[in-house]
RNA sequence: GGGGGAAUGUCCCGAGCGGCAAAGGGGGCGGACUGUAAAUCCGCUGCGUAAGCUUCGCAGGUUCGAGUCCUGCUUCCCCCA
C-alpha cells in the first residue's frame, strides 16, 4: 500500500475507501499543502439515507477529520431527472414534494457526522436545485452540451450497460450526467471544490466532471471512488429482516441498527471497522485477529462504534445494553421494542397469527400460521406452532408484557393499554 | 411504413400438450448445527380459521373449463424500408 504525504490519502488508504483516484499523486500534493474542499452528491429518492450510502458518509467524515472542508450536496435538482447508472429501468419520476420531503429526511442525518458551520474546515449544505433549475434549455445546451460528444458518453460503463441489456434509456436519464458534471464545476467555481467521491459506480460520472472542470475553469479537479461493498458471502450490504438498513432512527431503531452490526460475519469484522467506525487502526488490527467465540467481542465493539456515530453514545449504550441482556442473560429489557395493544383485544383473545401481523412480525396470518408451522414464533419463549393459537391477558408476564419472537433475533414485547 | 418475436407468481430470473395456485432456480424467511457468524442440511415463500377467493401486460371473445386458442390495445426487442 502506497503511502502519501497527506493525512486524508492516508486514512483513506489504510481503512480501505480508495478504488480509484483520478491522480492520486497530485490531489495528495495539494492536499498536503492544505485545506481541500471536496464534495459528494446525494439523490433524494427516499427519506432516509441507509448503510449503502454509509461508505461516502463517512469519506466526507474523514475528509473533515484531517483537516479538510466537505461540502454536501443535496441532489434537488438531478432527483428531478433520476440517474440512470447501472440501473435496468428508469424509475418513476417523484414529484417535487417528494423530493423536498425526502431532502428533508436526509439531511439530518449529517449533522451526526459532519460539523457544519462557516468556519474554513466546516463543513456546508447545498442544494444542486438552485442553479440547475435555473438553467433554459438553450442556454443549457450552449454552456455545456459542446463540452459532451455522445461518442464518449455511449461508451461509459453506466451507458453501455443498458443498451447491451437492451432496456430502453430515455433522453432525459441520458442527461444526468451533464447536470452531474454541471454540479462539479459549480462547486469549484464558487466554492473552490477541487475533489468528488463517490461509490464506484459513479466513476463515469465523477470523470466526466472532472473533465468539465478543468475545461472550463481551467482548474485542477479530481474523483476519487469506494470500492462496491459487499459481505464475505457475497451478498449486497445493507439489508435486514425489515428491509433496508436506514440510518434515520425513525425508520429504523438504534436498536435494530446496532443489531445489523453485531450479525456481522467474521470475515468481515475487520473490513466494516475500518470503513464504518472511527475506532484506532491499532485496535482494529488487534480485533480482528480474535478468533472463534472471541470475534464475538470485537462484533459487540464494531456495532457500538457504527451505532455511536449515527445515534450517539447513549443510544449505542442502551443498544448494546437491551442486546446484552435480550441474548446473553434472557433478561427481557423495556428497551426492546414495543407494540401496544388494546387491553380488550387481550381480554377476548387474539389469534396469535393475527397478533403477529398487527405488531408487524409477519405481513399474513397465512405467512404467520406458516411460520409458526415451521417452530419460528414463539411467545414468551415457548414455540407455538398452531397459528390459531389465541393470545390472551393469561399470557401477560410478570412485568405485565407478553414477549412474542420472530426466529431467534426479531424479539416484539406486546402491552395492552 | 412492412414483417417477426416478447411480456408469467406484485424481489429477480424462468418453464408452462386447454384442467394450474402454475415446474425449477436465485433471493428472502424459519428450523437444526453453532458463537446473535459463515458453511451445510431441512422446511416455508398469493389471500383467507375454513368453504373458498384472487393471480400470468390491458380489454373483450371462443370453451364445461384459458397463462395456454381468437380479436383489439399498450409497452419493449429484432429484421426489412
Amino acid at each position: 500500500m502506497t503511502s502519501f504525504k497527506s493525512d486524508f490519502l492516508n486514512v483513506l488508504s489504510e481503512r480501505g475507501f480508495i478504488h480509484q483516484c483520478t491522480d492520486a499523486e497530485a490531489l495528495d500534493t495539494l492536499a498536503s499543502a492544505g485545506p481541500i474542499t471536496g464534495y459528494i452528491g446525494y439523490d433524494a429518492t427516499a427519506s432516509s439515507l441507509h448503510a449503502g450510502h454509509l461508505v461516502q458518509i463517512m469519506l466526507l467524515y474523514w475528509l473533515q477529520k484531517t483537516g479538510n472542508k466537505p461540502i454536501v450536496l443535496m441532489g434537488g435538482g438531478t432527483t428531478k431527472v433520476g440517474d440512470p447508472t447501472f440501473k435496468d429501468t428508469q424509475r418513476p419520476l417523484l414529484t417535487d414534494e417528494q423530493i423536498q420531503s425526502n431532502m428533508n429526511g436526509i439531511k439530518s442525518v449529517f449533522n451526526s457526522f459532519l460539523n457544519f458551520g462557516d468556519g474554513a474546515t466546516d463543513a456546508i449544505m447545498v442544494n444542486n436545485d438552485d442553479w440547475l433549475s435555473g438553467f433554459g434549455y438553450i442556454e443549457f445546451l450552449r454552456t455545456f452540451g459542446t463540452h459532451f460528444t455522445i461518442n464518449r458518453m455511449l461508451t461509459f460503463d453506466s451507458v453501455k450497460l443498458r443498451l447491451e441489456r437492451e432496456q430502453p434509456m430515455t433522453f432525459l436519464e441520458f442527461n444526468y450526467m451533464l447536470m452531474q458534471a454541471v454540479d462539479f464545476r459549480e462547486l469549484n467555481s464558487t466554492y473552490n471544490c477541487v475533489l468528488q467521491m463517490g461509490g464506484s459506480d459513479q466513476w463515469g460520472n465523477i470523470v466526466n466532471g472532472v473533465e468539465l472542470t478543468r475545461r472550463l475553469n481551467q482548474k485542477a479537479a479530481f474523483g476519487l471512488t469506494t470500492p462496491l461493498l459487499t459481505t464475505a458471502s457475497g451478498a449486497k450490504m445493507g439489508k435486514t429482516v425489515g428491509g433496508a438498513v436506514w440510518l434515520n432512527a425513525d425508520a429504523l431503531s438504534p436498536y435494530d441498527y446496532w443489531q445489523y452490526w453485531r450479525n456481522t460475519e467474521d470475515a468481515d469484522v475487520g473490513k466494516f471497522m475500518r470503513l464504518f467506525t472511527d475506532l484506532p487502526m491499532d485496535e482494529i488490527r488487534r480485533l480482528e485477529a480474535l478468533q472463534g467465540v472471541e470475534i464475538n467481542e470485537a462484533k459487540k465493539i464494531l456495532a457500538d462504534a457504527a451505532t455511536r456515530l449515527v445515534h450517539g453514545e447513549a443510544a449505542a449504550a442502551t443498544a448494546r445494553d437491551t442486546a446484552q441482556k435480550a441474548f446473553e442473560q434472557g433478561v427481557l429489557s423495556a428497551d426492546l421494542p414495543t407494540v401496544e395493544v388494546a387491553r380488550a383485544e387481550l381480554e377476548a383473545g387474539i389469534m396469535l397469527a393475527a397478533l403477529t401481523t398487527k405488531i408487524g412480525l409477519t405481513q399474513s396470518n397465512g405467512e404467520a400460521r406458516r411460520l409458526a408451522q415451521g417452530g419460528g414464533l414463539r411467545v414468551n419463549d415457548t414455540a407455538i406452532t398452531d397459528g390459531n393459537q389465541a393470545v390472551t391477558l393469561a399470557d401477560l408476564n410478570a412485568d405485565g408484557v407478553i414477549k412474542v419472537a420472530q426466529g431467534k433475533k426479531k424479539i416484539v414485547l406486546v402491552k395492552p393499554v
